[in-house]
Parts: C-alpha cells; structure tokens; sequence
DNA sequence: GTCTATACTTGGATAGAC
DNA sequence: GTCTATCCAAGTATAGAC
C-alpha cells in the first residue's frame, strides 16, 4: 500500500524524510497516546495534531491500531538506542544504576513509557493487537538481560541471580515505576528507590571480583 | 442521586442487597474492564453484560468514569481483604513470600489486577480521573509497608531496608509482573522470580533475629 | 427503578475529486 | 498524496412512559 518499493534512506540516519506525512502521523500517535491515552488516540485526534486530514490514517496505516503500533515501534526503538548508549558508558553496577535513574528520568519528563503501557493496557480492546505488543516488549528483555549479565559477571551475586529472570523483574518494575510516577505525577518514590540501589551497589562492589580481575 | 439515604446493610456482610441491579452494574463494569480493558468498557458494553437497560448507569451512577471508579473501589477493597487474610497468615518472610505467589496467581487468573491497570492506563482519557485511581491505590502502599515491616523486623534487613520505600518497590513490581503476564498469558517468568524469592527469604532466615527472641 | 426512544457527538473507514 | 464529503456504527446522556 504505501511507500512502493521506495526507500528514501540515504545515509544512515536521515530526518528529513519523502514520507513527511508519515512521520508526522507517527509522533503525532506518540504525543497523543502520551497525553490522551490509548482510548483517547483516535484518528481523528492524532490527525489533528498532525495538522493534517483523518483519511491520510488509513491511507498510510490501513488502521488507526496499526499505526498505533508504527508509534510503538518508533519509541521503543529509539529509546532503545538510548538506552544502549546510556548502558555502554556504564563500567560498574553503580554507574548502570546511575545510569538507569538517568534514562528513568527522561522517560519520565518525555512520557515514552507511557506510550507502551497504554498499549499494554489498550491491548486488552483490540483483538489481535496484544500479540503485536508482546512482540515488541520483547527485545527490552534480552537488552535488560545482557546489561544485567555484564553488570554482575565480576561480582558476588553471579552465582545467585540468572540475568534472565532478574530481567523479567528489572522491566516490570521499571514499568510500574513510570505507571505510578505517571498517575499521579510524584516521582519522590521512585527516586528514593535509586537511592536505595545505589548504596547497594556500592556495598557489594565491596566484595571484589569472584574469578578474575576485572578489565574495566 | 442514586440510594436516597436507605442503607440496607443488616449484618457485617451482606451479599444480597436491595440494589441488586446497581450491584450487577458494578460487577459486569469489572468483567469489562477485565476482558475489553478501560476503552471498551462503555455503558452499552457494561449494561449488556449486566443484562439491563444502558441508561441505568446514568441513573444509578451519574457517569461511566464514576461507575468504574466504583468497580475499582469494589475490586480494591475484596481483593486488600483477602490479601491480608493471606499476609496475617504468614509468620516467616518464605511464608509472606509464599503468600504473594498465592494470590498473585489467584488475580492473575481472574484478571483482578487488569482492573487496576486498565484504570491507571485510562485515567489519561478523562479529566480528572487520575487523582481519583491514585488516591485508591494509597492503601495499597500502607498495606504492603506494614506487611514488610513486620516480615523484616527481627531479620538482618530491618537497618537496611526502608518499609516504605520497599513498599513503593513491591507495588510496583507487583503491578507490572500482572501487566506482563496478563499481556502474554505467560505467567512463568513471573514464578520463576517468585522462586527466587523463596530462595533469598530462606537464605536469609539462616541469620537469625537481631536483637531479641523471635515470638512466633 | 426500569424501559423505550431519541438527540447529539465522536469515531472508523471508504469514495471520489483534485 | 491529500482533501472533501459521506456512511455507518457506537458512544454519552437525557426525556418521558410505565
């Protein structure tokens, strides 16, 4: 259906795209699944906001849950790369935390999160679009997994705790964090929370390396 | 409006009241947020499940958003009472955490927290409902703050661990573990954690109480 | 207290002109 | 590719009969 066959990357990242329309629908489906929820992301409201006609929707999308997924599939990409980057810089389980408050903080300000938990939550109204959500909260499972694996190889919880199922509770905690801190607008708990984290990992980067010596 | 001053409790707990169909809007109001979440939960929806007139949600409730706050109510306070059967219960922090998988699986299956986070997701959609889902989520961290007071007291923990700030931690937690599984229908990752949990309740019950006797 | 009927609004989706 | 116009379904809410 739309874009036929032509591609309009030219180098590896370009903003300045042929599909204007398109990506204006996008992050217009961003900022009102962010402000209005998933019940309030209507074709029509997001045209709006896209300063643009209802129709051009379904002309690109097909369906408002499509490009209601577009939408997912642009925030969780692009803050995935953040998060990578944000995650890299990090040598010891101190800095990921620090690391982590950072990118916690920014999703907060900016409201992506809530761009995925209003699709986890709208899920449940349109059939077939749970899977599809699924899908794309999954790759957050193995970043977290591998970030948590490189974080404690060297330290005294590596035989204690599988990066697996720590990153099962990493992500759902980080995930009801920004529910929470979102509702009502008080993110003091949260914060406290980093805090806590912090001394932790300080107290255990105490115990030195199990194995070998560290390279970082 | 609604209940012109005729209160018709009798006894403690009363289960065929005089409203009977105010009672089985509530109830149908949960089963719609349970199966079609927070934007398919209208009054038509709701009335057909409770098998009565659509305008009657307006009669007895007022508005839809205030029928919903009521099912949240309802669900919030029969699901804090059977939660603190379930914490009373519990002398050690391995049968507190035996406790939480208890019931986290009993809401898991009948949907009782997709209530809650349906509610959170929505409250973006209509003005004002933020501040009234908050305000009934509060109890839930006093609730969880005391049970981990008293779970942690007498154990190596208690100068570690702040209940409140814990508390904000467990709720949350708890919160996305039901979003996630109740978005994949895959609750595994969830029990493998509560497993964990089993472990680190029973490594930890190897140290024993700090200042005095234990009187349980 | 419950029903029918209705007014009004919003939303999804398509057809056809440009 | 974008717009106007339109159809139809579904939603909120109210009025009035019973």
């Amino acid at each position: 259906m739309a874009k036929p066959g032509i591609k309009t990357k030219v180098g590896t990242t370009v903003s300045t795209g042929v599909d204007v329309t398109r990506e204006a629908l996008v992050h217009a489906a961003i900022d009102a699944l962010k402000e209005e929820g998933f019940a309030g992301a209507s074709a029509r409201a997001i045209a709006r906001r896209a300063e643009c006609n209802q129709g051009l929707v379904f002309y690109h999308f097909g369906s408002v849950a499509n490009l209601l997924l577009a939408a997912l599939d642009e925030v969780s990409e692009s803050r995935r790369a953040q998060y990578r980057a944000a995650v890299d810089g990090a040598g010891s389980a101190l800095e990921l935390v620090d690391a982590a408050q950072s990118v916690f903080e920014d999703d907060l300000d900016a409201g992506h999160i809530a761009v995925l938990t209003e699709m986890i939550a709208g899920a449940s109204a349109t059939p077939g679009l749970a899977p599809e959500v699924a899908a794309r909260i999954e790759p957050w499972h193995t970043f977290t997994a591998t970030a948590l694996r490189r974080a404690l190889e060297h330290g005294p919880l590596a035989a204690v705790v599988e990066p697996e199922v720590a990153a099962h509770a990493v992500v759902a905690l980080y995930l009801g964090l920004e529910l929470l801190a979102h509702l009502d607008g008080d993110r003091s708990r949260a914060l406290a929370l980093f805090d806590r984290a912090r001394q932790l990992a300080t107290f255990l980067q105490m115990f030195g390396t199990t194995s070998e010596e560290e390279t970082q």
